[in-house]
DNA sequence: AGAAGGTATGTCAGAACTGACATATTGTCA
DNA sequence: TGACAATATGTCAGTTCTGACATACCTTCT
């Protein structure tokens, strides 16, 4: 997976990066992880820091988590997201 | 995530290793992806060799992506998804 | 303006993952 | 059975991810 030094590709730069249509969902995919993220959070009306807590990790990988940090996995989206109680059904929806 | 030395968790151990439901779900999860990418894989009538020069990885890796092998990250498991076709459609029903 | 609570960003040592390679096992033919 | 293809397992150096910490950046108060 191509990768900037610092950080993912953003806007419409696909073609200068020759970012495949399949990296493209992968990407996509992350990203709606993030927002699920964020949401559940919301909806639980809990700060990071609360939930950092509750995740057994930190306030500032919850804001990578929810920013779509590069270095945050999808493995770590996913353990966060089961954690907070969210279940694979809407998990599937969110996709 | 409880991991053991050199494996996952099989059969019914969830309690001896007190596994919460949510982390079961995040295994059973990686467990879907990875029949999902043999079933794939079939489906194009490809050996395990032939896949892994199509993703750019070895066949090994390919072998220990479909036998869930704990050293396979679900981000890789979802590039090779993304990479041999599947659409995320699919990916939300596998799920 | 200043303080406080919440969120974002940068860095790093230790842990986990990856591709590659060697080797072993299993399957399938003649 | 033997030979060959396919799949599985073990190992490792290089890369990436993780939790933790410090610190910066907002908002929203008074």
């Amino acid at each position: 997976m191509k990768k900037l030094k610092n950080g993912w590709v953003e806007g419409s730069v696909q073609n200068f990066l020759e970012l495949s249509n399949e990296d493209m969902e992968y990407i996509e995919m992350r990203l709606a992880l993030c927002r699920l993220l964020k949401e559940e959070r919301r909806k639980q009306r809990l700060t990071q820091t609360q939930t950092a807590a509750r995740l057994h990790t930190s306030q500032s990988r919850i804001a990578k988590m929810e920013k779509g940090d590069p270095t945050v996995s999808v493995d770590l989206l996913l353990q966060a997201l089961f954690r907070l109680g969210v279940k694979r059904k809407e998990l599937a929806a969110a996709i």
